[in-house]
RNA sequence: GGCGCCGUAGCCAAGUGGUAAGGCAGAGGUCUGCAAAACCUCCAUCCCCGGUUCGAAUCCGGGCGGCGCCUCCA
């Protein structure tokens, strides 16, 4: 398969480094708050990638997501919140999982916490031997990284410093730099401050040590993938590039895939500090379902900004309902006898499915295949050229589509929940089917008005009437 | 000021040199007690202007517009 580099800005083709097991590090939340859906959009991407990886390209998984759980934000909140920072971030962690579930997420084999001793060990490690190397200075009891010590700082984001704007933005750090650019490893605490001292004098992480460090324990000197949002590129994982580096002496990463934002309607990024802010919880409040929120987190390429509005996650919701009546409507089919025709026409739907897929997780191409699919084969059903006997291979391919999309798995885990009582809908289908017999319409039309009401919606077929959620 | 991305139908969105996938919405029809679902039909020449080419939405140049990064940020 081919993914797109942000290191070479081109598609290359991936193959693990070990050619069966991807080793995969993509940053998680800053747990100060609770992450809103443009982090779920970077998420979902994430989730489709290793479910790409696993379940088409046949790859074994070693992924880890971390949590930071120590920084200026982190601090400030849990102060303002009377309480220890490790139990403050605690809560925000517990709603990530919540809200990871909520939208399918697969779980992944680890998710660190920066403030895990043995994490911050091995972030003390990298920093005496970047010290060792001669790349630190020390400045105010803070350590920094010297980029002036290396060559080929600025790969990643290829920013031309000769013509960033002057003055104002480049140098808010309060603490003094020899340049603008170097950035802290380990940070001086001032009193009150949570403190650790792993052998490089007492402080705290700072912001891109946790990441090298916690990727490198777990994943070792060179990973296959780092993902993360495009606002990571420069500075954070540029950063990351320089201390994991220049502390091993190996390549950190081999391929850096990058996320881009969600904004919102008003064209503007959805972001804590500018406060226009959903949450999974949120959405789900207004009446909407998870399914339809991971689907339209899916239905745009992962590359290119996605524009969030109610009215397309309406469209999304519909879009999955036409999915979901297809494949309960496959369940249906009781003609006889089996097609060739349809198992060819199923084949390569799979094949152009997967061949999407391998063009740098071309996602939105997929589904426009799938729904291909699911024209032709509703046309088949219509006249009777699909039979039980296809059902299987049909259902099959359906059931592959799903394994990388996650969203049919979602919207039946929901259904399991209807918001009428199972038992009361078929009662009142009954009475609704005596009314009908009665030629009682006016009745039967209340009951199905009054179901309606309560999101339960019910059709009339030949073979008898079936109820959905709405 | 520097770097980068993007601009496809009413809306969302693939396609990046060979004559516009898919979804939503809309119109007409079939089916239905009525609906719903489903099917059939209809609905774009790709922001503008130049250029390269037998041929461009797709490449190049110039505009216009939107967004991002350069500062905490997914």
């Amino acid at each position: 398969m081919f993914l797109y580099n942000t290191l070479s800005r081109q598609e290359e083709e991936f193959v693990p480094l070990d050619g069966h097991t991807v080793r995969m590090y993509s940053c998680g939340l800053t747990v100060y708050n609770r992450g809103h859906i443009g982090n779920f959009r970077y998420f979902t991407a994430v989730d489709v990638l290793r479910r790409v990886l696993r379940h088409h390209a046949g790859y074994a998984m070693r992924h880890v997501v971390n949590f930071t759980d120590v920084d200026d934000r982190t601090i400030l909140e849990s102060q303002k919140a009377g309480v220890p920072l490790r139990e403050y971030t605690d809560r925000f962690i517990e709603a990530f999982r919540e809200d990871a579930d909520t939208l399918g997420l697969e779980a992944v084999e680890e998710n660190p916490r920066a403030t895990d001793d043995a994490n911050l060990r091995a972030m003390c490690e990298i920093i005496a031997a970047l010290d060792e190397r001669g790349h630190t200075y020390l400045s105010d009891g803070s350590i920094y990284f010297k980029i002036a010590t290396m060559p080929d700082y600025g790969k990643l984001a290829r920013l031309d410093h000769a013509g960033m704007k002057p003055g104002a933005r480049v140098d808010t750090d309060k603490y003094e730099k020899e340049d603008a650019r170097d950035f802290v490893l380990w940070k001086a605490t001032s009193p009150g401050e949570p403190t650790w001292d792993f052998g490089v004098g007492p402080g705290r992480p700072g912001w891109h040590i946790e990441c090298s460090a916690m990727a490198r324990r777990l994943l070792g000197d060179t990973i296959d993938i780092h993902a993360g949002g495009v606002d990571l590129i420069f500075p954070h994982h540029e950063n990351e590039i320089a201390q994991t580096e220049c502390a091993t002496g190996h390549p950190f990463a081999r391929f850096w895939f990058h996320v881009e934002h969600l904004i919102m309607d008003d064209g503007e990024k959805m972001s804590k500090s500018v406060g226009n802010v959903y949450t999974v919880s949120d959405v789900l409040e207004r009446g909407y379902r998870a399914s339809a929120l991971r689907y339209l987190l899916l239905s745009v390429h992962y590359r290119k900004q996605l524009k969030f509005s109610w009215a397309n996650l309406d469209q999304a919701e519909e879009a999955l309902k036409r999915l979901m009546d297809f494949l309960g409507r496959l369940e249906r089919v009781a003609v006889e006898g089996t097609h060739p025709e349809i198992a060819d026409r199923v084949a390569g739907a799979r094949r152009d499915f997967g061949a999407m897929l391998d063009a740098d997780v071309n996602v939105p191409g997929a589904t426009g295949v799938m729904f291909d699919l699911v024209r032709t084969l509703n046309a088949a059903i219509d006249d009777g050229r699909l039979g039980t006997g296809d059902v299987p291979v049909v259902t099959g391919a359906f059931e592959w589509f799903d394994a990388i999309l996650g969203v049919v798995a979602l919207r039946r885990a929901e259904e399991a929940r209807p918001p009428v009582p199972v038992e009361e809908i078929e009662q009142l289908i009954e009475a609704r089917q005596a009314a009908r017999r009665g030629r009682n319409f006016v009745e039967a039309d209340r009951i199905r008005a009054d179901l309606d009401a309560r999101g339960i919606v019910l059709e009339d077929s030949p073979t008898g009437t079936r109820w959905k959620r709405k």
